[in-house]
DNA sequence: CTGAAAGCGCTAACAC
DNA sequence: GTGTTAGCGCTTTCAG
């Protein structure tokens, strides 16, 4: 147990500067900084004192001042539509690790509340980062503008705005899907969109990977329909609840991502459909998820800490000016791996 | 390597300053500020004209001046040990959001890499935030002590050395569960408990909320075993699915955390156990994993986003001084509450 | 080993 | 409307 010395700081006093230190030390504001930052040239009995004196005192350098002075450490902004959304956990995750790693340090903004938008997002952070990357859904060019000079790196979004880009080949991801499917003679098959559920009114898909799993189903002739639901498990289920009443002949389902996926398996057993016997079902993303559902989801899969890796060591290059901004070198695309597990 | 020509600026040229587009722009810098920050007093076509410059300079302002001059922006460092477990990610999602709503930023760091701790993480904080809140797993004391005045909030630790805490009332929740295995006849009950697999041998769990449990289990007069594993699903998995053969007689498994529940519940199937009629399950936190996962999860959840707002209000409370440290108001506690699904 | 000066980039307060 | 002065807290010279 550790007692504090002479009372409690309640109040937030006006913070201690380095001129505190340095005057109850009765020494100059240099000594001060040599101690504090394990400097040499200084007595060591000197060091002890004044760290004392710190400690106790409160004191704590000023960022600002210090930043000043001796240029910024690399901070990174980090916009993410849902963390509530595995996926972007897994993803944050793997960024936050490589940036620590190179000294970085990440400043997070979910902007899935309040119906703020990617772009309220990189407004947010920008005055206090160097970088941004984001799931920004849209706005690149905004965004990029708010930033100035600094780079943005624009994941799953078109990149011609910004700095950088990663970007994913659905149509490979697509292929992928729809021909293991195929090959399973599935022949009602569902594509399960994300979007603002407009009704099954609409008959084209609008997100990119969307419209490529449609051209996919389009090219090979065969029949499918397309359903839509917001980015939930609880919509994705809702939605497939219904459509198995309309369409109870639907044998194979492809999800626009994992969480829908789990969702729509959770609908598929309430309605006592077996997975994949009577209904084959394909998830996106590959995130941890999928194996602890029952059964395990079949999914697209990318893999996420790769990802984090390519947009840190992209943003170094953009910070370090190896990589020129809109160059070649600044725009990625990933492909989606298909990994086998149980529901096809 | 590419070299652009001069017209496309890629290489991280030197930052332009403030003077720089007073310069460009032919006025005092007073004027550039005022331009830039929507102050009043200025000429709408000079305005119009500077910020068209600092666009084409590729200006923002200095970080460092401007919180030096200012005062201090708030940032809160937010410390979580595995943003792979879905709870840290509701739980930092929740403080983001309302850190936003206050203006605050959060920068966050994953420790759960590279063999880091949670004072690891609160020392490469430390430089850039204000306060932090974290789940730091001990180093209370130290971390309060590398924070110096700043306020530090711990959770789910003994809270003597910080600046404030927030704490759950495992007697509370231990008594729940357990009570409700117990009136539901179950007589060979297992808890599984999370931390190094030193084997069975050890008959004391480690975490307080083990101890909560035992204390709970041993007051019954229960007959129950002690199982250990690592904090994640596989490993979770695997020392239950070893233990059922052993016992086979098991009918009812408490366990640390909902993710590792997760990992109970598929050796539970794998070993062609029916959950709840074979052997129930209660895991803890309440996390939305619980409901995707089949059969749904019966946990003892604590409300995630509740956990945010009192965070985030007790760091605001002890910033702006209407809390003080270390005092009552500082020691928050929490229960859980039993949220009965399909596994118990 | 220690101290004194200069200045990082910005904005608040006052001139004009 | 706009410019000038001062100074935020720190580290970097450079003297002693």
């Amino acid at each position: 147990m550790s007692h504090t010395p002479s009372g409690n700081p309640a109040k937030p006093a006006k913070r201690s500067t380095i001129l505190d230190v340095a005057a109850a030390a009765g020494v100059s504001r240099q000594t001060v900084t040599r101690a504090m930052n394990g400097m040499p040239g200084i007595k060591e009995s000197t060091r002890q004192r004044v760290r004392q004196l710190a400690q106790e005192l409160g004191y704590t350098p000023s960022r600002f001042a210090k930043g000043l002075v001796q240029g910024a450490r690399t901070s990174v902004g980090l916009a993410i539509p849902d963390l509530t959304n595995p996926y972007f956990p897994a993803f944050a995750s793997s960024v936050v690790e490589l940036a620590t790693l190179r000294g970085w340090h990440v400043v997070v903004d979910d902007y899935g509340h309040g119906g703020r938008s990617g772009l309220d997002a990189v407004e947010h952070l920008a005055p206090h980062v160097d970088a941004v990357i984001g799931y920004l859904g849209g706005y690149a060019q905004q965004a990029q503008a708010a930033l100035g000079r600094r780079p943005l790196i624009v994941l799953d979004e078109s990149p011609d705005d910004a700095a950088g880009s990663i970007n994913f080949d659905y149509d490979h991801a697509a292929r992928l899907a729809v021909d293991q499917l195929v090959h399973a003679n599935r022949r009602s098959i569902a594509y399960l969109e994300a979007g603002s559920a407009t009704g099954a009114a609409s008959q084209l898909p609008s997100t990119v990977r969307g419209k490529a799993v449609a051209g996919r189903l389009e090219g090979l002739g065969t029949s499918w329909s397309l359903l839509v639901a917001e980015e939930t498990a609880e919509a994705a289920k809702a939605a497939v609840a219904g459509f198995l009443r309309e369409r109870p002949e639907t044998d194979g389902i492809l999800v626009f991502n994992d969480l829908m996926a789990a969702g729509v398996l959770k609908a598929l057993s309430d309605a006592g459909r077996m997975v994949p016997e009577d209904c084959a079902v394909i998830g996106m993303d590959g995130i941890p998820l999928g194996v602890l559902l029952t059964p395990q989801l079949t999914t697209m899969a990318l893999d996420l800490r790769e990802m984090g890796r390519a947009a840190v060591e992209l943003l170094d290059g953009l910070l370090t000016g190896t990589v020129s901004p809109g160059s070649e070198a600044s725009r990625l695309t990933l492909k989606h791996r298909l990994v086998l597990r149980e529901t096809a």
